[in-house]
DNA sequence: ACACATAATCTAGCATTGCTAGATTTTCAA
DNA sequence: TTGAAAATCTAGCAATGCTAGATTATGTGT
C-alpha cells in the first residue's frame, strides 16, 4: 500500500511547482503578475486545483514568504560563522540581511509587505520566523541589558532601511554608511 | 468673467471631497474597501468624473500620502518645539513620529507602503516629502559629521519600527524601551 | 429670448481578477 | 469488471479598474 505514499509525494511535488512559479513570475514581473490562472497554466493544471492545496492566494505569497525567511536565517547565520569577533561579525551579518533584501526584493516583499497574516509577536509564532530572529540575535552582545529588545530594535532599523531605500527615500549610494550607524548604534558591545 | 474662477473652485473643493472620502474609508475599513465606484458614489458623481481629476487609483492614493507627508511634518515641527534640549527634544520628535503611525495607519499605509510612485531620493522630490524629512533632520545634531545621513539613518530606524509593530513582529509592550534605544544609539549628541 | 458650440457628465460596457458549485473523469479496491 | 470515491475540469459569478461614445448642461454671441 505504497500508493497514498505516491500521492502525497505527487501533492508535495506540486506544490512545490506551485510555490516555484509564483516566486519566479514575482521576481521576474513582480507580484502583481502572479495571479491564480498564471500560476495554474504554468504547473498546468486549472484553477480549482491550486485551492485544494491553498486557502487563497494570499496563502501562496505566504508559503513563499516562509521560504524566504528560512533562507534569510541560513544567510545570517553564514555571515555570522565568516567571522568571530563580536562587532565585525554584527557588521557582516547587517550587511548580509541588506544584501538580501536588494538581491531578492520580491522575497522579501512577500515576507515584510504582503503576507499580513504572518506574525510572530503572538503565541501563533511560525519557527521559521522565529529562527530567523534567533540569527540575528546572536550577534547581539547580552552585555547590554534586555537581548531580545536589542534585536528587535536592530531588526527594526535594517528593514527600515531596506525599505526607505526600495522606496526610493534615502539615497542607495549612502548604504553603507548608514549601515555603520547602525551597527555601531543598536549593537554595541 | 469670475465663471472660470467659480468652475476651478468647485473643481477643487470636489477633489478635496475625493480624497477626504477616500481618507475616511480607509481609515475605517482599509484601503481595500477604497474602490473607484465606492468613492463615485461617495460624492455622487460617476466613475469618469474621477477619472477626470486623478489618473488611476494609485494617484488618489498618492494624493492621500502627500496630505499625510504635510500633516507627519507639521506634527513633528510641533513635537520639536515643545522642549528646546537637544537629546530630550529627540525623544519626543521619535515619540511624535510612532503616535502619528499608530494613530493613523491607514494614512501612513498611503505613505510608505502604497504610493509607490512617491519617491525623493531623486531630483523629482516633492516638497512634502522634502519638508517632512527636514523636519526630523532639526532634531539630529549636526555635531557628528553627515547631518543628512544621520537623518537618513533615524527615520530608516523608525519606520522600521513602525512597520515591525504594525505587522505584529516585535512586541507593543516594548515600543518605549526600543524607541529609548533608538534616540540614544542614532541621535547621539 | 434663442440657437449653438463646448464643456461636463453619464450610460454601458470591456477585460481581468479571485474564487466556487457542480459536472466529469480518473483511480483503485472489492 | 464494477462501482464508489477521489481528483480534476468546465463554466460561471461578482467585483474591480478603466474607457469609448452617447447625452445632457452650460455659457456665449446674436
Amino acid at each position: 500500500m505504497g500508493v497514498s505514499e505516491r500521492k502525497a509525494r505527487q501533492r508535495a511535488e506540486r506544490e512545490g511547482h506551485i510555490t516555484a512559479a509564483a516566486r519566479s513570475i514575482a521576481a521576474s514581473e513582480g507580484w502583481s503578475a502572479v495571479t491564480v490562472r498564471r500560476l495554474a497554466a504554468e504547473i498546468e493544471y486549472t484553477q480549482p486545483v491550486l485551492y485544494s492545496h491553498f486557502e487563497n492566494r494570499e496563502a501562496i505569497v505566504a508559503a513563499v514568504a516562509l521560504e524566504g525567511f528560512r533562507e534569510l536565517a541560513i544567510a545570517l547565520r553564514q555571515a555570522a560563522q565568516e567571522c568571530a569577533e563580536g562587532r565585525e561579525a554584527a557588521r557582516k551579518v547587517a550587511t548580509a540581511y541588506l544584501a538580501f533584501a536588494a538581491e531578492q526584493p520580491a522575497l522579501y516583499e512577500a515576507m515584510f509587505t504582503m503576507a499580513s497574516s504572518l506574525r510572530f509577536a503572538q503565541g501563533d509564532a511560525r519557527p521559521e520566523l522565529q529562527d530567523a530572529f534567533a540569527a540575528l540575535t546572536a550577534v547581539v552582545p547580552a552585555s547590554n541589558g534586555d537581548v531580545e529588545l536589542a534585536t528587535e530594535t536592530l531588526w527594526a532599523a535594517l528593514h527600515g532601511l531596506v525599505e526607505l531605500e526600495r522606496s526610493g527615500r534615502i539615497r542607495p549610494s549612502a548604504r553603507n554608511e548608514r549601515l555603520a550607524l547602525v551597527v555601531d548604534g543598536l549593537a554595541r558591545f
